[in-house]
DNA sequence: AAAAATATTAACAATTTTGTTAGACTTTTC
DNA sequence: GAAAAGTCTAACAAAATTGTTAATATTTTT
């Protein structure tokens, strides 16, 4: 899979994530790929074959991108329970911030065509569930260390991922119906993330 | 607006409605829609002219209907604070749980098309603005009274929005990956809301 | 440097999707 | 009940989008 990519086919690769990340597969365009990866459609057609077989490289990418990137979020052992939390719910944050179109894509896509998971279903299956295994240990050791309360890891996860996501997925309504009046996009990003970490510390409290 | 609409009419609307509301603008076809509704496609264009006409009318119903449950939700002033917000959250996670499709339709449309929401945004603008000025006050009352902790409505109504939004947003992706394997869909809803509102309750604890 | 493999282009073809039209049929209005 | 307005169909047309091919150029291998 991983050949020698040349500049033509990793310049059409490049447009394409673009293009579906920001449009879906339904919106994006293969024409529009070609033209902003600056070859001709044919050149498309030649590395990929057909719309579906790119995209399906470029999907699977970032589906694995958002697990690993989940997984990787809770490693330091020595601090307290909360902080390590405080600190995960920060990383996944920015993540996010920086990556701010990835839930939509994920969303949207797995919506409209579940198939699609199909392949890297297992995969993915048995990474969270491991992940969720790890999280409901350290919850377990500081629930009976007397540092929070009881909760399960399914529910602080969720929470955590609801409240970080659906910031970036709402932010084009916000803009759209405030127009930005109110406050600044960043100052407000900011603010949310500031308000997520609270209440997420708030829900561990005893 | 409001015509005598005829059963074909009708029939057009109700099978859009369904088409663009699980499929977004770009996976929808009018030729779907018009098969689903029993009509030749034709009757389609003769009665709204075009795909996009079609789509602006139930684009504009959906989003009023969005805005209009979410400023009935706090109304009962006799009740103490906590007791409202925890009532709304209910109501406002059973609207969802009845119209699961409602969330990522009106983000996807609005990301994608952030002009497509121009022509009322002044009115769902200053409906949402008077709403959040009316959740102020009551927090104001109830922090005042000693009820709650300090918090602003916007973090307060984005807490609830993002929690109970997410559930039915990952749905698709839960199903995908657990493929139902854990535990049962309605089960598992149930428990997210009882989570939530218990996550909403510690936020407002002082 | 000849042969072979790979890359590229331009033009074309197929398919899908949206939109149109002319005429027939139906209902309403006068 | 005749004219007018509205409804409906089938076939057609246009546009957009994806996919193919044959010929040419370039690079790599031997």
């Amino acid at each position: 899979m991983t050949k020698h990519r040349n500049n033509k086919e990793m310049a059409i690769l490049e447009a394409a994530r673009k293009e579906f990340l920001e449009k879906g597969y339904d919106g994006a365009r293969t024409t529009s790929i070609a033209k902003n990866a600056g070859v001709t459609h044919a050149m498309l057609h030649y590395y990929f074959k057909s719309k579906e077989k790119l995209f399906t490289g470029i999907f699977d990418d970032f589906i694995h991108q958002v697990v690993g990137n989940m997984t990787v979020l809770f490693n330091d052992s020595d601090k307290p329970f909360i902080q390590q939390v405080e600190d995960a719910v920060s990383l996944h944050f920015d993540f996010i911030k920086d990556n701010p179109h990835i839930p939509l894509f994920v969303i949207r896509e797995i919506s409209t065509h579940p198939e699609r998971i199909e392949l890297i279903k297992d995969t993915v299956s048995t990474t969270v569930g491991g992940f969720f295994g790890t999280v409901q240990k350290s919850i377990d050791q500081a629930y009976a260390n007397n540092e929070i309360c009881d909760i399960d890891a399914m529910t602080l996860l969720f929470d955590i991922l609801s409240l970080n996501a659906f910031t970036f997925l709402a932010m084009p309504i916000f803009n759209a119906v405030f127009a930005s009046q109110i406050i600044d996009d960043s100052i407000f990003i900011e603010m949310r993330k500031q308000e997520i970490i609270k209440t997420i510390h708030k829900r561990l409290a005893k």
